[in-house]
DNA sequence: CCGATCACG
DNA sequence: ACGTACGTGATCGGT
């Protein structure tokens, strides 16, 4: 059999995962995205070249000179990003864990040591593949040594090799030339001063000729160009350095013997457990099953009734249950477990009912101290759950206050997080398939996604309360997060009316005016196109009208508002432009697309997500109700096809500038709270403050620009964001900026108060204890880190305005249930609340949105709200 | 499936 | 010198 032994020049490979690779951090924050794409890489050689020995190579100490981790950097010798530094050593270890041996020698570069290794693997007769991402390496190449480099190129991954011909063929010199080439040109990220003058191409021509820099200084009135001759009679010296410099050693004292490079399994054990603790799933499906403990859930199939009823009973007198339910059509199946440790699973058939099942799983409630599902919201109707049942566990809703920024909070997302425990994702389980049901049948796989489902759930109860309590926020989880579900059901099922027949003649008329602008913008261009796309738009405006303002973006010219705002003075075709953009929005957005929600009641019933935000706000889905027209008229005139069902009216509370008094509450400034205190216009008192102006004499811009400024200090002002919004320069920003922190100085203490509690906690909390954990503050890129800075400061404030409306509208909803009103909350937008009041009832529910958002939470400044009701959603605002 | 754009607070 | 306002979701075009 062919010997074959394959090299993987470490620092190189890991250094190239590490950029190609998005951020990734394990859930104990350890990142770990350059081990991800090295093992990945490794993998994928492994697979394709099947070497009989194989091995890694590594500098000792931190690289010294000439290596690929500096030169990404350009020469300029920046350390190596911490978020690299911490995965090195890592990566070290789950090499030795696979038995896979590091070539390290004090002294020596890897680079060295690969040389060294190749040259004695081909004398022994092996076939060389050294892995790297480095072209010095091509110098090594032979007959018999390939140098592979892999290569991410518009979004594949491609791989360059490099056996002597084809070095040759690339490049036009040999490998060996390589080295005088490179003596020539020098690098100056290696530290290789080379030939002054002389760049990559003289270098090229003159090895091409002479062969070696030896050889052309022998015949130096020979060489060309003249420029060249004279620096390298000159330079001659430094150049011969230079060489010796760029030179691999090949003479390295290698302890390591091709015995123990021989590859073995390297799906070890200990392996296994490493890789576990990186969460690396997908690795993990390497390693075939005999390794770890692999976690299974005891999953008993129960289908007669007698036995049901045993175990219901027994359910009813345990401290925890975990539950899983899933439909489809007619079928029902439950998982159900108890304690942790017994799992069972229910499916309709014989007499298993789906009533009988939900009954039961709704009975659970009423005894059990602690029943656990992942999503209880779906199914508060059907096991008839209040905001009353004290028994309510949502795990997903849990583990999102413990950590608000994960995308999904699925069972294996809790179970990885919460119980240390890897297991296969439903997406995973169920691969291609689109659900759990195959023709009314429980897929095995679906067995055990439930089995899963209900064990995480009732297992993870007993972390995710003891974390809740650490953390300081088990009253937010039980008195803000689970009735704010409630809600949000209530919510979902009541729906809003919808006038199908005015959203269409909506929609219809705004048809005449598009066809109008289409023809005027394909007058004015010339030429037609698609408006709609960005790319082609970006072309005839800045390319064959050629319109000045053009370039911006990696994808070419951008098209945005504030990019054609700029221009519009100039060209007629902008405003063209600008129009059919707003009204395709309202047309294919609105129109149409609410059209598809209404449901034969005439109403659209939207979901209201609640783990979505890393701020505590609410989201809104399929659709999104809480982004309605209202800032422009044409576009606010849909809310006129929201409609109060008859002998109905809409009554619509909205917090006045809450976010600006939740700051003035948490900073503590006098001033600001004074000004609230009075009642006063604060965006005129603080253009008054700022601009030295009596209050009285503010200007409409003036009072527009303070306005902007209040805005900015919400989101974690910067000057340039602030001059991008008022079209100022830099400097009249930060002006601005100046002033406003003369007049409010606590707020500047405040906010800088939070940028270092972030930085030093790793979170920033709202006043209900809720927390944001901010990962950029930690980052060595500059751009995250200020990232983070302004999240710090923005978190808290959009936070606790969250946290006041969730708390309002809590009161609201109940307020209206327990006084048996016909009266419903039927949305909630941020920092405003509608009901639909039946017409006897409107000044009650007046009394109580006013009453209960008012008192929602205690300020040291007054909340304050405004108050409208219409028969549309539009006279209502 | 991602980026650009734009609707909201 | 860097290249930014905070938080969302839907639609479209283009890969």
């Amino acid at each position: 059999m062919e010997k074959k032994l394959m090299l993987i020049d470490g620092h190189s490979i890991l250094n190239r995962a590490f950029y190609a690779l998005p951020d990734m951090t394990n859930s104990k924050g350890l990142h770990t995205n350059a081990i991800l794409g090295f093992l990945n890489i490794m993998f994928k050689f492994l697979d394709e070249e099947k070497p009989t020995h194989f091995a890694v190579a590594f500098d000792l100490s931190a690289p010294t000179f000439r290596h690929e981790m500096f030169k990404e950097y350009k020469g300029t010798r920046k350390p190596m990003p911490e978020e690299l530094r911490e995965q090195v050593p890592v990566i070290k270890e789950v090499l030795k864990a696979m038995d896979i041996p590091l070539m390290m020698e004090e002294g020596y570069e890897a680079d060295d040591l690969l040389g060294t290794m190749s040259v004695i693997g081909e004398q022994e007769g092996y076939q060389v593949r050294i892995i790297s991402g480095d072209r010095d390496l091509l110098q090594l190449a032979t007959e018999n040594v390939q140098i592979r480099i892999p290569k991410t190129k518009g979004g594949g991954n491609v791989v360059e090799d490099y056996f002597a011909e084809d070095v040759m063929e690339t490049y036009g010199v040999t490998p060996k030339e390589f080295i005088d080439m490179k003596a020539l040109m020098g690098d100056a990220s290696d530290n290789i001063p080379g030939i002054p003058g002389i760049g990559e191409k003289t270098a090229a021509k003159i090895i091409k000729e002479f062969k070696s820099i030896e050889n052309a200084y022998e015949h130096i009135e020979e060489v060309m160009p003249k420029r060249a001759k004279n620096k390298l009679e000159e330079f001659y010296d430094q150049g011969v350095l230079s060489k010796e410099l760029a030179a691999i050693k090949l003479d390295c004292p290698i302890e390591l013997s091709f015995d123990d490079a021989k590859l073995n399994d390297i799906f070890t054990g200990e392996a296994y457990q490493l890789l576990k603790q990186l969460e690396f799933k997908s690795v993990l499906k390497r390693f075939d099953g005999e390794h770890g403990e692999e976690f299974s859930v005891n999953l008993k199939k129960v289908s007669e009734l007698d036995e049901a009823d045993r175990i219901f009973s027994k359910a009813k007198k345990c401290k925890a249950a975990g539950l899983a339910v899933y439909h489809e059509q007619e079928y029902t199946s439950l998982g159900l477990c108890i304690e942790g440790t017994d799992t069972f699973l229910f499916q309709t058939e014989g007499f298993l009912t789906r009533d009988y099942l939900i009954g039961q799983a709704g009975e659970l409630y009423r005894t059990v101290p602690r029943v656990s599902m992942m999503n209880v919201k779906e199914f508060l109707d059907e096991l008839s759950l209040s905001e009353d049942d004290k028994s309510i566990f949502d795990a997903a809703l849990a583990a999102y206050l413990l950590n608000p920024l994960k995308s999904t909070y699925e069972y294996d997302d809790i179970s990885r997080d919460y119980l240390g425990i890897m297991l296969p994702s439903k997406k995973e389980l169920l691969d291609k398939k689109k659900s759990i049901f195959e023709e009314g049948k429980l897929l095995p796989e679906g067995e055990q996604i439930i089995g899963y489902e209900a064990y995480v759930a009732c297992a993870c109860i007993g972390p995710l309360r003891k974390k809740l309590m650490e953390t300081g926020m088990l009253s937010l989880y039980e008195e803000i997060e689970i009735p704010t579900m409630v809600a949000l059901h209530d919510m979902e099922v009541r729906g809003i009316h919808v006038d199908r027949k005015a959203l269409k003649e909506y929609g219809d008329q705004l048809i005449g005016r598009i066809e109008e602008l289409r023809e005027l913008i394909y007058k004015e261009a010339g030429e037609e196109f698609n408006i709609n796309s960005p790319k082609q738009l970006g072309v005839v405006l800045f390319e064959h009208m050629k319109l000045e303002g053009g370039k911006k973006t990696k994808t070419g010219y951008s098209t945005s508002v504030d990019v054609l705002e700029k221009i519009e003075h100039l060209y007629p075709i902008i405003s063209y432009i600008l129009e059919y953009r707003q009204l395709t929005k309202l047309k294919s957005t609105y129109a149409d697309g609410l059209a598809n929600y209404i449901s034969d009641d005439e109403r659209i019933h939207g979901k209201f997500n609640q783990t979505i935000t890393a701020t505590g706000r609410i989201s809104s889905t399929e659709p999104n109700l809480q982004n309605i027209p209202a800032r422009v008229e044409l576009g606010r005139a849909i809310r006129k096809v929201f409609l109060p069902e008859e002998g109905y009216t809409f009554v619509d509370a909205d917090y006045s500038q809450i976010e600006l008094r939740v700051l003035a509450h948490l900073s503590g400034d006098k001033n600001l709270i004074h000004a609230y205190e009075l009642e006063q216009d604060i965006h005129a008192r603080t253009a008054s403050e700022v601009f030295g102006v009596p209050i009285g004499q503010v200007s409409s811009i003036q009072r527009r620009d303070a306005k902007a400024v209040n805005f900015g200090i919400v989101y974690g002002l910067s000057a340039f964001g602030l001059s991008q919004d008022l079209k100022i320069t830099r400097k009249q920003a930060q002006e601005y900026i100046d002033k406003y922190f003369e007049t409010y100085p606590k707020v500047k203490e405040y906010l800088n108060r939070e940028v270092e509690k972030g930085k030093k906690e790793g979170f920033v909390t709202t006043m209900f204890q809720r927390i944001r954990p901010i990962p950029e503050l930690k980052s060595s890129n500059f751009m995250q880190r200020n990232f983070g800075e302004r999240v710090a400061m923005n978190s808290p404030i959009q936070g606790s305005a969250a946290d006041i409306i969730k708390i309002a509208m809590i009161r609201v909803n109940m307020e209206l249930k327990k006084r048996k009103l016909k009266s419903r909350l039927i949305l909630q937008i941020h920092d405003e609340l509608l009901i639909e009041a039946h017409d006897s009832e409107v000044e009650e529910v007046k009394e109580i949105l006013t009453r209960e958002m008012m008192s929602a939470a205690k300020l040291s400044v007054p909340l304050s709200i405004d108050i409208h009701t219409g028969n549309s959603w539009y006279e209502a605002k």
